[in-house]
DNA sequence: AGTCTAAGTAATCGTTCGATAACAACCGCC
DNA sequence: GGCGGTTGTTATCGAACGATTACTTAGACT
């Protein structure tokens, strides 16, 4: 297999990986066992742990960006723009562990390398709502907030308690009034 | 000096620590040392470094609450609920480390034992609000969407990034729109 | 056929970490 | 004024991890 091919494989591999573990708890073992190579190659491919944890998020922001992007030139549907991007920002779900690589990297802020580049990925992102999707000061506020709230419910790994406790059953319609169907799906097809 | 004491000194130092590295990336070593003893005997105290966690977990949680319950308590204030609500929470930066140890603890739901106590107290911060604040459902969803991005800030340690970006100063005025002096204030005594 | 290069692995090394064991100092108490 | 329990330390062990080295295999080109 060519190299840069193998590269996206365990790139896949690691997002899954560093999402449940997080970028200390992960070896780079697991990522060689989850992309189906040697544990060595994992390092030569990519040099480092930390460097391969940064081409994680890296690869995580170009596609969540990418995705608002298309929400964003779908012009000819009748949903409204903050609808669209916010069923963007769902759909990430699809790539196991893509947006929980993210939110594992925004709490490693004081780590030197880590930090700056979450809080770069951070602020591309903010760029975007601002310039690109033309979001006023309260529809950011709106945004991020309810997106890390998404991001918290996927790393507390709530769906699964979902059945069996009505107390969580009741919280998660609260918190996802409408969504609460995809994100159930989307969580069953991650567990499998 | 009494175990009892020693433990709780250990549990602030190491709320502080573990906010800072999180779970695995925090050793009982640096404990140890943040707190003035030697690491075998902070292994003692608490058994293992994963009974340390949910010790400082949990402690948390029942002072995130207490601050809680006061706001609540304050009636004769002319400040609204929610507002009262929102700034015990953000008091809880006094304690370095308190929101984002709790943090870490939420974005790691597939760590068997870990996972179970952040479900379970996060379910608790959602039961105070829903049967003691007596929040409906659009209150608790606000509520808990905006401490996530609280949490989220936080942990990007984007106030220290605030001077010369400009970007990052926008954001974080479009962020906070007003609790901003007391986030900076606070963030600039954490670093101290 | 023979050689060069890219893809990939097995073996292993040095460090770090959580935990254990053994020991030391203080303090109340009879 | 020895004695037991509590508080704390130093030394050390075994496992895990990231990284390095050396080796192997498979095409591609002449």
């Amino acid at each position: 297999m060519r190299s840069d091919e193998r590269r996206e494989l365990i790139l896949q591999a690691a997002t899954d990986v560093f999402g449940k573990s997080g970028y200390v708890g992960t070896t780079t073992a697991d990522v060689a066992k989850a992309a189906g190579v040697s544990q060595p190659y994992v390092v030569r491919l990519f040099g480092t742990k930390e460097q391969l944890f940064l081409d994680v998020i890296n690869r995580a922001l170009a596609l969540l960006l990418a995705g608002f992007r298309s929400a964003l030139d779908d012009t000819d549907s009748d949903v409204p723009l903050e609808r669209r991007m916010g069923l963007a920002y769902v759909n990430q779900l699809n790539q196991h562990g893509l947006l929980l690589s993210l939110m594992h990297a925004f709490v490693l802020g004081r780590e030197p390398v880590i930090g700056a580049a979450a809080r770069h990925g951070f602020m591309a992102v903010y760029r975007f709502l601002r310039d690109e999707a033309g979001f006023d000061a309260d529809q950011v506020q709106q945004f991020l907030a309810f997106g890390m709230l998404i991001n918290t419910m996927i790393g507390l790994d709530m769906a699964d308690e979902f059945e069996g406790d009505p107390d969580v059953r009741e919280m998660m319609q609260c918190v996802f009034p409408e969504k609460l169907d995809m994100v159930r799906k989307l969580s069953a097809e991650q567990s499998a």
